[in-house]
DNA sequence: TTATAATATTCCTTGACGAGAATATTCCTT
DNA sequence: AAGGAATATTCTCGTCAAGGAATATTATAA
């Protein structure tokens, strides 16, 4: 359900609390959804609902153990997510190419 | 209306397609409402609901130069998301802390 | 095989969000 | 001051996602 490259669906994924929620938990370490709907307070429906979305969205993977199903943070998607943000790295240099900026709003202005 | 740390507003605010492409749009430097729209295909009014939205997360700033508002992305949530995926790192070294999934499943199996 | 634990799925209702169209606002220009 | 350009705001409508409650599914254990 995933290739390579910062995919928009991991990023409405994760934009739940909830779902954050159980993105952080799992970060110690895979849990089975019983416990996950525990610890965050959360009603199994709902935890097994917001596991759904981010399994289909890879950001998780499951594993059937008897009864229980465990899930486990993938890796991909948060590289994915990394390598995304090296793009806007070059920010942080607090601008030292004004001149790009400076010529490209002398052209705004002389477009009328 | 940022402080430091992962918001989940800034991950709303980017999980929309065309929110999306204004800041990849904006990463090559500071643009006017009426251009990120044309570059875009979308409509005026549309460019200025997304660009509000990602303005209230702290993704983008706004500079006033007379009829127009020339929106400029902002580095601080880069930073903070880049920050909060520096704790997901450690999955890059494929399981070599088996030891504590071992355990923790062990704990799980007791539990009944 | 039946009862039970663990999890998934469905249905329903409600609230949020995005697009479209129209209008309001602000500021420049003449 | 008036007209026009650039941008913001409002309203409505349709869609979609989330929570709640009930139920279905699957697998274990007795």
């Amino acid at each position: 359900m995933k290739n390579s490259g910062m995919d928009i669906t991991t990023l409405s994924a994760l934009a739940e609390t909830n779902r954050m929620n159980i993105v952080q938990l799992l970060r110690d370490g895979p849990l089975s959804v019983g416990e996950i709907a525990d610890r965050l307070g959360l009603r199994q429906p709902q935890a097994s609902k917001h596991l759904k979305v981010l399994s289909d969205s890879g950001i998780v993977e499951v594993r059937i153990d008897a009864n229980r199903r465990i899930y486990t943070l993938r890796s991909e998607p948060f590289q994915a997510m990394d390598i995304w943000l090296q793009s806007f790295r070059h920010m942080t240099e607090e601008r030292l190419d004004n001149l790009d900026h400076y010529l490209r709003e002398l052209q705004n202005k002389e477009k009328p």
